[in-house]
Formats: structure tokens, sequence, C-alpha cells
DNA sequence: ACATTACGGTTAAACAGTTTACCATAGCGG
DNA sequence: CCGCTATGGTAAACTGTTTAACCGTAATGT
């Protein structure tokens, strides 16, 4: 069978015109749409609107959907007084409230909260902001964030919107805008490193931020983030626990505050056990499959009596089972590995994964909690650290050399 | 090593109150929060906010936020020729329009999208919908869906929300609300199957929204999909060309269109050959790595002698090379497994996995373009079918019976 | 008995834009 | 020279809420 690196790919149905378009447009020019455009057409669609809604709920006979007034007239009241029920305000009687709800129900009124954001200083919507890494939310690690956020954000009455920081959004101050322009109340920072000084632009002009398994003291921003260190030192321990001492790290982005955690506890651990250390041992995988295979295939090359690995995320970890594989070792019993993340599919793969396992999920619902928090007005600083834990499954064994009853 | 159903987990630190608190939360009823304490945060948030801006980009030295009228009491016009410079009007002069943009641009004012919405007829955000399946997010398969959406979106002009269709969204009537209370726009359904009757009442009331790779004949919706026949078309002939004729399907929900379809290539490319055929050869994997693990040991239970088996997602097929592998049979020597969907990680497991491929990135970008064509007043019906394409890996060889030449 | 408060609700002014109807000027043909 | 139309811009109405200020009663304190 042919390599990963070297697919035969059978094209039954040539590629059709549908594919060779949207790729084309992938380079067009963000743009606002031509105006003139979608004026026309808008007023056609009103038009036919009315069309089609004969005395719908929610639309007075007219086709007209019901706005407070409304509502007010039909119950005989002010519309303060119908605003006041909306939002619960205890000034209200609950004989008057329920004489408007029973409108509001008949009539099927929601309030429009375009109008209400406008007139309130809220908006309830909170974005997620993540760079662009090809197909960044196909990624697990992502992933697994984002549902965290997503549950707690609907749970707590705000809306999630996605959103790509590429270079020409940040150039543009579209984040900023993301405020100014009021289309959320606060954002939470995904997957940067320490080259996007962008993010000191939220708390310089006040605005809610917080980041999201990542830390940037140097900036003094906001963060949840898990116990980088913590699992680093348990690899470490569990892995010389195994008699394994020629110990390989293929870590992430020295750009990231917790990609360096793990490289600092690495080297600790290494130099007090080995007595010294040498950067030989260590490869950049950039937190992607296929850098982590290279960066593997260029640790074992420069050390062949290597016996474990440790990778910085799972997917790496996968490139690295994956090269070894290939390349006569077999793990675990040529080679340890152990992963970080424990993203979900990592306990399905062969060698099934021993790794970290990090509360994303429960990251995510912790930093939507607190970034609404801020939202409301908090003013502390946020700072909060989850455990981790070492899970243990087949891709680790006893050292090679080792074995002393060989069990 | 312990199997994955056997984990032995190190837990370093005990659980913290932290996590306990999370967790404990996730049972509390969905509410708007209370609006008694929302308003005396406010008070105070806005009171602090006023003496942080002094005279910031946007802000006059009042620290009030510059609205048109300012705009256009500074460049000595009126405030529609504003607003009309700002959206392109052709009716504005080249001379005023660098007049009053100029004075924009010093100011650095931005129009508030929340006002401008308002009075206009359209949102510029469209909502991605999709089911609670727990941690949805972290699926590749939606993730990359999604990057698509996202990255299409924000090249037209429009902002992502993520929105979570629990039961009682569905039943507090929330997806229509998402229109009526003007939060969007239009929406995208993902991942729904025939019991998703709501998904009706979108057409019914006249709002815009495309299936994604998904059909519902039965209610006429619009779809944009992946050719799931052809796939299992191609995957059917591979099988049969490498000899194999005792092949067993672990499939998804048949309430799922897509699911059916390759249930039915299957049933009949299995009559054609084997000239008759038994439901016993089939399972059902509910789409997941457990349960599709479980449908391969019912199969391979009923039929030790199956020689391949053909599942109906990438997941599921990652089920079925963790439980053969695990009970005696290596795969592709004793069993051929194919998946479906060519999620990125398949190609760095172990062994690498035969796969149809999914084209499910430009599925997203077409599925927003469509949909923003609908916003826009388009009225077409949208049907539209991407093509797919087998791709050869390691999971997959000559049935074991057969070797004709034993190449 | 009279000034205070509390209560329940109302009026009108924000909020920040877009759009419609109208208007002055200029150009042009007859 | 008159009426007509095109051009470029304006004033005012409109989008649909919230909220600050105000206002009658009724209950309460002194």
């Amino acid at each position: 069978m042919s390599s990963s690196s070297n697919e035969y790919v059978v094209k039954v149905k040539a590629g059709s015109e549908i594919m060779a378009q949207i790729m084309a447009d992938q380079s067009g020019k963000s743009s606002e749409s031509n105006v003139a455009t979608s004026k026309k057409i808008r007023k056609k669609r009103s038009k036919k609107q009315q069309g089609a809604s004969v005395s719908n709920k929610g639309t007075t006979s007219s086709g007209k959907r019901v706005g407070i007034r409304e509502i007010a007239r039909q119950a005989g009241v002010s519309v303060a007084t119908v605003s006041m029920v909306l939002n619960n305000n205890p000034k209200i009687t609950e004989a008057t409230r329920q004489k408007v709800n029973k409108v509001i129900d008949r009539v099927g009124y929601r309030p429009n909260r375009l109008a209400q954001s406008l007139s309130g200083r809220y908006t309830r919507v909170i974005s997620i902001l993540m760079p662009t890494l090809r197909h960044a939310m196909a990624d697990p690690y992502f992933g697994e964030l984002i549902s965290g956020i997503c549950d707690r954000a609907a749970r707590l009455g705000h809306k999630v919107m996605l959103e790509h920081a590429k270079p020409d959004f940040i150039r543009e101050r579209r984040h900023i805008e993301l405020f100014e322009r009021r289309f959320v109340d606060g954002v939470l920072c995904i997957g940067f490193n320490d080259r996007h000084a962008f993010m000191k632009d939220f708390i310089e002009n006040d605005h809610p931020m917080v980041v999201v398994n990542n830390m940037f003291p140097q900036w003094g921003l906001d963060h949840v983030v898990c116990d980088y260190r913590s699992g680093a030192e348990q690899v470490m321990t569990y892995l010389q626990q195994l008699g394994h001492k020629k110990i390989g790290l293929v870590h992430g982005a020295p750009e990231v505050f917790t990609a360096r955690e793990i490289i600092e506890v690495y080297k600790r651990r290494m130099t007090t056990v080995t007595g010294g250390f040498d950067t030989s041992w260590m490869a950049d995988g950039r937190f992607t499959e296929e850098h982590g295979a290279e960066a593997t295939k260029k640790l074992l090359e420069a050390h062949p009596d290597m016996t474990a690995i440790f990778a910085s995320n799972d997917k790496m970890a996968m490139g690295a089972i994956h090269y070894a594989n290939r390349h006569g070792r077999s793990v675990p019993s040529d080679l340890s590995i152990v992963g970080f993340d424990d993203i979900q599919y990592t306990a399905f793969v062969n060698p099934t994964l021993t790794t970290v396992h990090l509360p994303l999920y429960e990251l995510g619902v912790l930093a939507c909690e607190r970034l609404v928090e801020r939202i409301r007005g908090k003013s502390e600083r946020v700072r909060e650290v989850l455990p981790t834990h070492l899970v243990l499954r087949e891709s680790t064994s006893l050292a090679a050399s080792y074995a002393p009853g060989v069990g």
C-alpha cells in the first residue's frame, strides 16, 4: 500500500466546474457587497414578503410586524410599561404584568433585539477570536473549547459569534470595531501567540477580553488556562518511572507561553536526571501532524538510541507514531510516545495514546463565565488555572534497556 | 497495557473545587440573567468608562462616542449626506464624498451597526444551527464545514453566529425568534435528521435557510450536499475489485437521508454480486467511534468469515479498526476497512484509512454563498451536489481468500 | 393634619442610523 | 424666455426599544 505522502487518488468524477469556481473565488478581495445591487434586491424582497405573510403571528393584518407600541395600545398601557414587563422590572404589579403578557402571547410579539441593544448599553453577544490556521475549526482542540464556550454562553443568555483574525482583519482594526460598532460585549481569544500584540488593544480600550488556554503575562491580559506545568511534570515523572532516560521532546511553537512551559519542565527534568542536556533532543513540531512527524525524523536520526518521545500535543504525537511506525520502530515496544491534550479520538487510534488530559470543555465554560462577569462590570483580573492529569494508554511501556524484573 | 475501556487514570491533583463547581452548574436552567442585578452593575460600568476614555479616538472631548450627526456638523453637510457617503450612494459628488470621508477618518468614526440594522432591513449575520451532540464542535466533520462557512461569510461581509438546537430551544420556537427578533438574516442547518421537523418552520415563514450536507426532499428544503451515492458506489466497486464478497456495513442513523443513500447502494451492490443479502450484514454505528466498535463486534460475531467492512463515516471506521485490532484481526490483512468523510487525521492513524473524500470545506463555502444569495432575494430553490472521490490508503487490501496471483 | 415616602405608572427624550419626499439650481430644447 | 428634467443635497419621519424625569394616589411619620 502507498504511504500517506504518496496517496493514490481515484477520481471517478472529474473535477466539476462548481468546485473550480469555489476555489477560484477564494482569492477575491474581502469587500462589502455592491450597494446598488443589494438595495434593488431588498426592495423586491420586502414586496414579496408582504404578499406571503398574510396575517401571520407577530404581524398585524396589514402585514407589518407589530412593535411595542401596538402591544401597549392593545393592552391599554404605555410603552414604558410594556418595556418594564418585558424586562421583569419589579415596579410592575402582577395584575398589569399579566394583562400585558396576555396581549403579548396572543399576538405573538417578540421584542426586536436590535432596538433593545441600540437603546440599552449591551449586546448580549460575545465573539470567539482565533487565528486563521487553515481549517482551524476542524481541530478538536479548538472544537472542544468552543463547545464549552457555546454551551455556557447559551445558558447565560449570550449569543456567540465566530471571528477569524486574519492579518488584514487586525490591520484594519476590525477587532476593535467589533466593540465600537457594537457587534459584541466581549471577546474570547484562542490560539494566539506572543507575536499577536493586537490583543493589548482590548485592555487599552477597556474592552472585556479573556484569553483562553494561554497566558500573556507581559501584557497583563486576563486568562484561564490549563496547568501545563503540572501536566508536563507528570509526563516526565511517568517516563522516568518507566526507566526512560533518552527522552526527546517534540514541542510546539515557542512563541506560545504554554509551549514554553512544557519546554522548561522538560529541560529541568532532563538536566536533573541525565545530568546535562542538549537542544538536539528537542524539535519544533509546530502543533501539526506533518511537522510532528518531521520533528520526530530529525530527533530519531540525531539520536537513534532515543527510547521515548514527549510530544506537546496529540496531533504531533500522532505524527510521531506515524513516522516511527513507518521507519522500523514499533510503538511502544521500541519507542514510547506521550501526547498532550487528550482529544477525543486518541482513545481509538492504534496504539491508543498515553496523554495528558486537558479539561478543555470545562475551560471553555469557565472562560465564558469569567468573560460575562467582566462584561457585567466585575473588575478583578482573571487568572485561573485548571488541573490536568495524565491518562495512561498503550503508547508507552518500559524502556527497552531497562526491564528490571521484566514484568 | 490496559485497553481503552479500562483506562488507568493518574490524578496527581485531586479534583479541584473549580471543576466541581463548573460541572455542578451544568444542570442550571437556561434563563435570562437576573435583571435587577445586571441593571445595577451596568450603571457602575458606564460611570467607570467615562473616566477611562479621555478623548480617545472616536469619542468627543466630553467622552461621548461620536455619531453621524457630529460628523455631519463637522463636515458642514446633512446627516443624510453622511449616511449616503457611508453607503457609497452614487448620488454624492466625489468632492463631497472626500470632504466627509476626511472628517470620518480624522475623528475615527465608525457607524453603529445596531442602528444601521434597525433602520435598514438587514442584519448581516447568519447563524449555524446544529444539534446538541455532546462536544459537537470538536468533531472534525462539523469543524471542516464550519471553517468553510466562516471563511466565505467573512468575505461576503457577514458575521457568523453559532447556535445549538436543544429540544427546549425548538419548543420555545427560538429558532424562529432568531429571525423575528432580528438576530440573523439566514440560517444554515447542519447535522439534523428526519425527526427534526422544526426545519420546515423556516420555509413556512419564508426565512432564508439552507441545509448543509443533507437532504429533506419530503419538506422541500434547500440544500447543498456531497454525492454520497457516488462515493458509496466507488467504495463497493473498489472492494469488489479487491475480491471481497463478504462485506459488512456499519451505517449511520437511518433517519439521515445520506446515511440511507449509502445503505441503498450497499444493498443493491450486494444483491447483484452475492445474489442475495441479509440485514445481519448491517449494523448501526450511530456515527461514533464507540458504537462503530460495537457494531463491528456484532457483525464479526455473526459472520466470522467477513473480509471487509464499509463504515459510513471515518469515526465509525476508527472504531471498527480499534475493535478488530483488539480481537485478533489485523487490518488490512485479515479485514479491510473503508471509511467515509476523509477527515484530517485519518491520514495519520495506523493503518491510514482508505476513505471517501468529501469536500466539506468547499461545501461550507458553497452553502454560505447560496444562503447569502437567498438573503439577497434570489428565489430559485437550491439543490446542489458536490462530487466525491475515493482515497486509497492502507486499511484495505486484497481479500485473503482471493489472491489470484498472490502479489 | 400635614409633609414625606412609596408605589405604579406615564411622557418624552434618547439611542444612531436610513430613507422618503422635497427643494434649489443648472442645463437644455423649443 | 419658458417649461422640463436631471443633479446633488436637505429636513423630517421612521426603525423599536429603554430610561430618566415626572406625577397622581395612598400610606406613613410626627
